[in-house]
DNA sequence: CTTGGAATGTCAACAACACTGACGTACCCT
DNA sequence: AGGGTACGTCAGTGTTGTTGACATTCCAAG
């Protein structure tokens, strides 16, 4: 199963597919992961924020008005852990959460200004990133690049992420 | 600068990095990143262990004898973290710790058999889904991934991930 | 041969972020 | 009226990271 060499399979070119390529890609994965979380977090690192912060607020501004159990799905966090960073973007300003109309149990999750111009900070170091990365490598390998990541995810985050790319496009 | 639209610079394509294009490509990479990591995190939650001896194991089996200082840097993290992830293992007989001969202030470390055998399964059920990953996705799905990820890394991690990808062709 | 510095290891304290379990409040719906 | 849902919170725990301080071992330069 994992002895390492070609897969002998068919005539095909699935050397691609080989033990070694795979590991090439986990590698790239591990080294690629760092370098696109490692300027947002050294913004956050300045102020009191976390990782987790960011998270939360990306998806609020993605999404404005959701609600905490929706946010809960997508982060796929506890509800615990999901209200500690909530409870302190609420408290600095950046997030207000409002009492749902229809339903009053649910709350309705929106940046402030403040909110938006964290969002839009991390964002712009984020992008500026990617931005670069993808007209590194240009359009054909971008496209290769997202039909791998979406081939990677779980079905329900795959369901999750077509969700909001198609509200957003 | 960020103002969301097409970047209207030349007749181009250059479609591609609009700010929205570029966010899909955010949430991709969140989103794929957790199911990349998702099959590991199941068997290690099952041990006493977790991500991080997942990638000292890793990185001990790619590179069999490495120093302690070359794992810290491929890793980036400190002494004080590795060394508690290490003492672990060592413990628990996954991994040896070898006093160098040329400098003997340096360990080198290997893994032990059943080091080897978790590496193993761990690295079966990551690869198993980057397998599927990229077979769903093809060969110049895949090439294009691993270009975008190439020039996502910072330059140090590009240089460290070059040398591993080097030595183990 | 002594001394400076590098590599390593260890102890202690702490923070971020995740988890589980339990409980309370408010609310919707049947 | 009662059951389930949505949310918040308290308490406890674990992994992984961080600083800071200090000891040991050892190479290499003076």
């Amino acid at each position: 199963m994992t002895d390492g060499r070609s897969p002998s399979t068919s005539g095909e070119s699935l050397l691609f597919l080989t033990d070694e390529q795979l590991r090439q890609g986990i590698e790239a994965m591990f080294f690629a992961y760092r370098g696109f979380t490692a300027d947002p977090d050294r913004i956050l690192d300045d102020m009191a924020y976390g990782r987790a912060h960011h998270r939360a607020v990306h998806f609020i501004n993605r999404a404005p008005g959701t609600t905490v159990n929706n946010l809960l799905n997508i982060l796929d966090v506890t509800k615990q852990s999901l209200n500690r960073v909530l409870r302190t973007l609420i408290s600095d300003d950046l997030v207000k959460s409002k009492v749902g109309r229809n339903d009053k149990r649910e709350r309705h999750l929106f940046l402030t200004e403040a909110g938006r111009a964290l969002e839009q900070k991390l964002s712009d170091a984020q992008r500026a990133r990617m931005r670069s990365a993808y007209r590194d490598a240009g359009p054909e390998a971008v496209a290769g690049f997202r039909k791998v990541l979406e081939a990677m995810m779980d079905p329900e985050m795959q369901a999750s992420y077509t969700r909001l790319k198609e509200s957003g496009a």
